[in-house]
DNA sequence: TTTTATTTTTAGTTTAGCTTAAATTTTATA
DNA sequence: TATAAAATTTAAGCTAAACTAAAAATAAAA
């Protein structure tokens, strides 16, 4: 297989994501425009590259979705970056929200030997610094059981186990209200009028949080 | 002032590397097109590019050199390609003949943050794993007082410091060899006739070697 | 079901970075 | 010093990856 532009494999990268959120697995053309902040006109000229190439299977006006080894290089990208990132905030002491923007560049560094020997030299970490399963070497996933904080009951116990948005600014507004993974979270209060929810942290910190910011967290049950 | 493209920036490095050797220096386009594996004529059309962007003096029909920006900028692309180097021999133990294409590959990621970090987790390695000197992150350069081991002298104790090429072909003929950088070398013999050069090495091991190789190895005297 | 709005594709450009072939300048040689 | 050879540049053209504007297909609404 001829290895893939820094292009190709960012698209395959985004219709996995997208994928994982929408019926079927179908990708429409202007959800993956919006998310990759090109013109669906690039979106379609690429679309028919990477289906002549058998990483997609792409439908004229109906959507796209990967074919088997479309998904394989999209999560061995993701792996990536995933473990890119875990060295980045582990071993070079980055914080959690300087990382994305360096990984996005170095998950296209092509070495299969580099990026298995940084698998090893990180000890084969399960999650990265984002609460995110990083993808094992033959492309299995660990979905963890989580919901959406948006979506958490009344009065029960979670544990914040990953976010959803890896942007700078939603990661420094979290360390802002001293939120991180594995604190204990649970649900005091939601507002029926704009639906913001009160939340208790660690037993102690009360906190109060907008929808959109909810809707980026995933929680597991306790 | 704006980053730029990884051809640029290899370009950059290359007029550096070839105006180190080069008679005031001033680097030629065929020169530069070998070293590069480019038409001359791609190289021409860089070269105007660069020059509008003042990074390097270029003059038709007679060569070019780095402006002041130009190699502050060829320099910093060394230290991260030697950095990285260090780091993947060091840390993730990969051989000295495997890091030479997977640091050409990193030496472009954008991020001063990272390049910095990464030479405090090292610990401010002064020497590359081909005995290359690391540049400080103000580009101030070591240059280590060595001389051409097919320059060396008769019955002479030397030092191997480094090496001029980086292929894994070499690298690996040097493995096979076993000669190693900080190895005790002796010039036992040079053949007239081919300028082949008998060694001892470490005052026992006896080593035939053939002039071209000895071009690519630097010695420091004892 | 026809019309309108939205989504998507097609067509035509642009830029970066390469190519080969032809023209030009410099250097070497008779 | 005139001319041949070598080095270099110019010209024209290609591909990848983006764009805008216009056309076409699909979905929604009247």
């Amino acid at each position: 297989m001829a290895t893939l532009s820094a292009v190709e494999e960012n698209y395959l990268k985004y219709i996995f994501q997208l994928s994982e959120v929408s019926e079927k697995g179908i990708v429409k053309t202007n959800d993956l425009a919006y998310k990759m902040e090109h013109s669906a006109a690039s979106v379609t000229d690429m679309l028919k590259k990477l289906s002549d190439k058998k990483l997609v299977a792409y439908k004229r006006y109906y959507g796209v979705s990967l074919t088997k080894s479309g998904l394989q290089i999209a999560v061995q990208v993701l792996r990536k970056h995933r473990l890119w990132e875990t060295f980045l905030v582990k071993n070079l002491k980055f914080t959690w929200d300087q990382v994305h923007e360096i990984a996005e560049q170095l998950e296209h560094i092509q070495s299969d030997e580099l990026i298995d020997k940084m698998d090893d030299y990180l000890g084969h970490p399960k999650f990265d610094p984002h609460g995110d399963p990083i993808p094992d070497k033959m492309g299995n996933i660990y979905v963890p059981n989580v919901i959406c904080l948006a979506d958490a009951k009344l009065k029960k116990q979670y544990i914040l186990s990953n976010v959803n948005d890896d942007s700078a600014a939603f990661l420094k507004y979290l360390n802002k209200i001293q939120l991180q993974l594995n604190d204990k979270i649970k649900i005091a209060d939601k507002e029926e009028f704009d639906e913001t929810i009160q939340l208790v942290v660690n037993d102690k910190k009360q906190l109060t949080i907008s929808k959109d910011a909810a809707q980026n967290m995933f929680v597991k049950v306790v």
